[in-house]
RNA sequence: GGUCGCUUAGCUCAGUUGGUUAGAGUAUCACAUUGACAUUGUGGGGGUCAGUGGUUCGAGUCCACUAGCGACCACCA
């Protein structure tokens, strides 16, 4: 007999399992020999930090399916690398330096910042890469790509230059999101809206000639300073005589003109707004249109300009209270409300952003030479990407409908800068340096999405690599779904642009983990879960499982400890399955194949019968990309079909074939979800055999389907159950055999052993409790213990239940529309079903015959 | 304002193209047990599938509306 612990020791055991992986090569898609192929390039994590449970999540996801369609006989590609990550990136390292030295970036200078953030990433890359593995990821490191390697930033590079040439980016002077502290222009996506406590300030603004005023509201005075209009509704009755007419804007004594714009809502505040082109989106268009002066007063650093006259170099909340005062002394301050209103914070540092005018490059995402929102509107319409969940779709849809134009220039130093070099007023943009004398490079660095937006190419080699001809467009693309529009929107439109196709054929949104409370897990609530931790404390196998297990598509899922401990029993209990086995028979080994020969007692052709339907549902499941579904079905098979029933029937009747068979394919199976503990256990029993990871997924037996099996079994185990049903309500000591009597019997030592009694051939006494499932009859001496009342008060329940369900029934095996309607298989399965329902209420009628006769 | 979700057992969630008497995990209660099982086994209780209406022979599943919750997008001067 083979000593084996009580559970797997996974603290010491995943290590060497992932070793033995690496080793044995199958990684690398080049050491499969295979025709079709699978590829999945996965997100690469910024490389900033740590691995946290998206990170976990979404790797458990990918792993799956690659571990599954390799085992399916496909050349996986699972394709890792890291995310430079611009400005989160940048933060992080400064909040380091600042911390650590006292020094900020200027301090450092650009090459030298650039430098240490460089080497930063590759160590944090190293460290990361390290918890990857943890989570038990078949990516090939070979592989791996970083977003700011040579080959893939050129790649990166080279679109821009084209899409420069085709005429879809432009430099220009807009209105865009400025943060403040991190010093940058953002995207519209970068930025977040936060409801706040805000004070609405009615301003008087005098009208020229005359002692009337006109009052706005405004939630930010100090950018009166910049005002160059104030504007009404044209259908705003109120302002009728003001055509034509000025205003004169307090504090700066200037005149503004009153226009008429139908942007402009009556009902809100005065219905009457001061138009600050340079600080407002609205207010910058409004001046577009009515061809206004853009006045900058606040500058990058959130503080007033020179143009502000003598607020010049206030902060803006200073300004905005002296301003108030100000117009108070001058009485120009009508009242103060307080509103909540919604302001424009940065996504990364939660910063008030401000508004305001600059020179940046955008992206036109509808241009005329090539519009990268109709191309990827039409791609997703024409269904060439599966979404999953489907609804997803709409989503996307839905926002590339609205899109507007993307600002890619940050002002920050960490990132790709722009291949663009000025000389006077001569621009080049190509990928190197322009000869000549006197060219400076522009200082802005790519928005950090624009090169991860092209990762599906970039990292295969595009256009002439050998991965990129073999493994594009990729298969699968999974990711959180709140990276949906940064990130899969984006390198659906410029893959399309590059490629000229699609760079993925499914896209798998995953849910976001929260905390038991259904909160977002964060750092600063505490509320996180640390994956490492969890791996360390319950295996990687209970970690992944409870990641995935009754979790669907895009859909948020709540995790803590106890969900992962109970995954950590189930491992235990496969581990435990294989221990039984390896305990039972010195000789005990897993078996590839067997034939209905070696299929002895009820119970082997029953759970062969279960194995079949099995990996036909598993099999099903998983190519729906339904994990959820596989996982069920397997571990009721694995729980309830295998080791409470078949295992137990196992100790009696033994068959080691088919025990060992069962076992093989039930390894192979679990194996994509559980790698490590399947991995090891495989190791145990087939030692010089290749990685159960390259095993061959199970092919489904239909000739060992035996529905008729099923059946008797059905009718075994309902008798079981029923006994020790018996047992459990009055308290029948377990040691006590009941006798029972009966003339004949199928499967008298498994119903014996597992429901103790002791079964006797013949007529049974008088005073007996008959039991009964389909045709098969038992008598039990219990008559004297049981209660009868009760008993019959239970079965007549049953009996009314039956009644009612044959009447259901019956009225819809005759219902004309319903046999004209349905199919036949439903219709035939809804007779089937009849004819049981009647026949069980027949065998209930008899035993309340029965229990009559005990009163 | 627009869009998209969610609402199923005390809790956390599944529910595959509409078709058995709606499931699992966990918790709880009773009994048993150290026998492959950091426990496990056996059994019990627990749901009018948010509500209303519709389509259908048949609805947890499809449609409409309502309510509550959540998210995203836009805008809020």
């Amino acid at each position: 007999m083979q000593e084996i612990p009580k559970q797997f020791n996974f603290q010491t055991d995943e290590e060497k399992i992932y070793a033995l992986w690496e080793k044995s090569g199958f990684f690398n898609p080049d050491k499969i020999r295979a025709k079709q192929k699978y590829c999945n390039v996965l997100p690469p994590p910024n490389a900033n930090g740590e691995l946290h449970l998206g990170h976990a999540s979404g790797y458990t996801v990918m792993d799956i399916f690659g571990r599954y369609e390799r085992m399916k006989g496909k050349k996986v590609l699972l394709l890792p690398g890291k995310d430079h990550a611009g400005i989160p990136t940048q933060v992080v390292y400064e909040h380091k330096i600042k911390k650590e030295r006292g020094l900020t970036r200027q301090d450092l200078g650009r090459e030298a910042f650039f430098k240490e953030v460089y080497a930063f990433c590759i160590d944090r890359a190293d460290y990361m890469r390290a918890q990857e593995k943890k989570i038990g990821i078949s990516a090939d490191w070979s592989r791996e790509k970083f977003t700011l390697d040579g080959d893939v930033s050129k790649i990166a590079m080279e679109t821009f230059v084209r899409m420069y040439q085709d005429g879809m980016v432009y430099k220009g002077k807009r209105i865009i999101n400025w943060c403040p502290r991190c010093g940058t222009a953002l995207s519209d996506l970068e930025v977040l809206h936060a409801e706040r406590d805000a004070k609405f300030y009615y301003i008087k603004y005098p009208v020229k000639n005359s002692d009337e005023f006109i009052t706005v509201a405004t939630t930010r005075p100090e950018t009166m300073l910049g005002d160059t209009a104030v504007a009404v509704n044209p259908e705003d009755k109120r302002y009728f005589k003001y055509i034509g007419r000025h205003v004169i804007l307090p504090l700066k004594n200037k005149e503004l003109p009153i226009i008429f714009d139908k942007r402009i809502d009556k009902d809100f505040g005065t219905g009457a707004v001061k138009i600050t082109p340079a600080h407002d989106p609205l207010d910058w268009q409004i001046g577009q249109d009515h061809d206004l002066e853009s006045i900058q007063v606040i500058d990058e650093q959130a503080e007033i300009t020179l143009a502000g006259g003598k607020y010049r170099g206030q902060g803006v909340l200073q300004a905005r209270e002296n301003i108030l005062n100000d117009l108070k002394k001058l009485g120009l301050l009508e009242k103060e409300e307080a509103i909540k209103s919604n302001i424009s914070i940065c996504e990364r540092c939660k910063t008030t952003i401000e508004p305001l005018i600059s020179e940046q490059w955008f992206i036109s995402v509808d241009a005329e030479k090539y519009s990268l929102k109709k191309e990827a509107l039409e791609a997703i319409k024409s269904g060439k990407i599966n979404f999953y969940p489907e609804n997803f779709q709409k989503v996307m849809t839905q926002w590339l409908s609205g899109l507007h134009d993307w600002c890619i220039s940050r002002q920050t130093w960490w990132g790709h800068r722009f291949p663009v070099w000025y000389r006077g007023k001569e621009i080049y943009v190509g990928l190197d340096a322009p000869k000549g004398e006197g060219w400076t490079q522009d200082e802005n660095v790519f928005d950090t999405w624009f090169s991860s937006g092209q990762w599906a190419y970039s990292t295969l080699g595009f256009p002439k690599g050998k991965d990129y001809q073999n493994f594009y467009p990729t298969d699968m693309m999974i990711m959180g779904w709140d990276i949906l529009f940064f990130w899969s929107a984006r390198m659906i439109m410029l893959s399309l642009y590059r490629t000229g196709k699609i760079p993925f054929k499914n896209l798998y949104f995953t849910g976001l983990i929260r905390d038991k409370e259904g909160k977002k897990m964060s750092k600063s609530k505490g509320n996180g879960i640390d994956p490492l931790e969890m791996i360390k404390k319950y295996g990687a196998d209970a970690v992944r499982l409870s990641l995935v297990m009754d979790v669907s598509p895009g859909q948020d899922s709540r995790l803590y400890e106890e969900k992962i401990e109970g995954f950590r029993n189930f491992v235990t209990k496969l581990w435990n399955i294989y221990r039984y086995a390896l305990q039972s028979s010195s000789k005990f080994k897993l078996v590839e194949k067997i034939s209905k020969k070696d299929l002895k007692s009820l119970a082997d052709k029953w759970i062969v019968s279960e194995l079949e339907e099995t990996k036909a549902a598993v099999s099903g499941f998983m190519d729906n990309r339904e994990i959820s579904l596989s996982q069920t079905r397997l571990r009721r098979f694995t729980w309830d079909q295998l080791a409470a029933w078949y295992i137990e029937t196992n100790k009696i009747e033994k068959n080691e074939k088919v025990l060992g068979h069962v076992l093989h394919e039930l390894l192979k199976l679990w194996h994509p979800f559980m790698p490590f503990v399947t991995e090891k256990i495989w190791g145990i029993f087939e030692k010089d055999k290749k990685v159960l990871m390259m095993a061959q997924w199970p092919k489904v037996e239909k000739k060992m389907i035996d529905a008729k099996a099923a059946g008797s079994f059905a009718v075994l185990q309902e008798l079981i159950i029923k006994i020790r049903n018996i047992r459990a309500s009055y308290h029948i000591d377990s040691a006590r055999k009941i006798e029972a009597y009966t003339k004949d019997i199928a499967e008298q030592g498994v119903i014996e052993k597992l429901s103790r009694i002791k079964i006797v051939i013949g007529r049974s006494k008088e005073k007996m409790l008959r039991i009964s499932s389909k045709g098969v009859k038992l008598s039990l001496d219990i008559a004297k213990t049981i209660d009868v009342k009760k008993e019959r008060e239970a079965l007549g329940k049953e009996i009314k239940n039956l009644e009612n369900l044959i009447a259901k029934t019956e009225a819809l095996s005759q219902n004309e529309n319903f046999l004209s309607k349905a199919n036949v298989d439903i219709i035939n399965a809804t007779n089937a079903r009849l004819d049981e329902y009647k026949q069980k209420l027949e065998i209930q009628k008899e035993l309340e015959e029965n229990l009559k006769s005990l009163a």
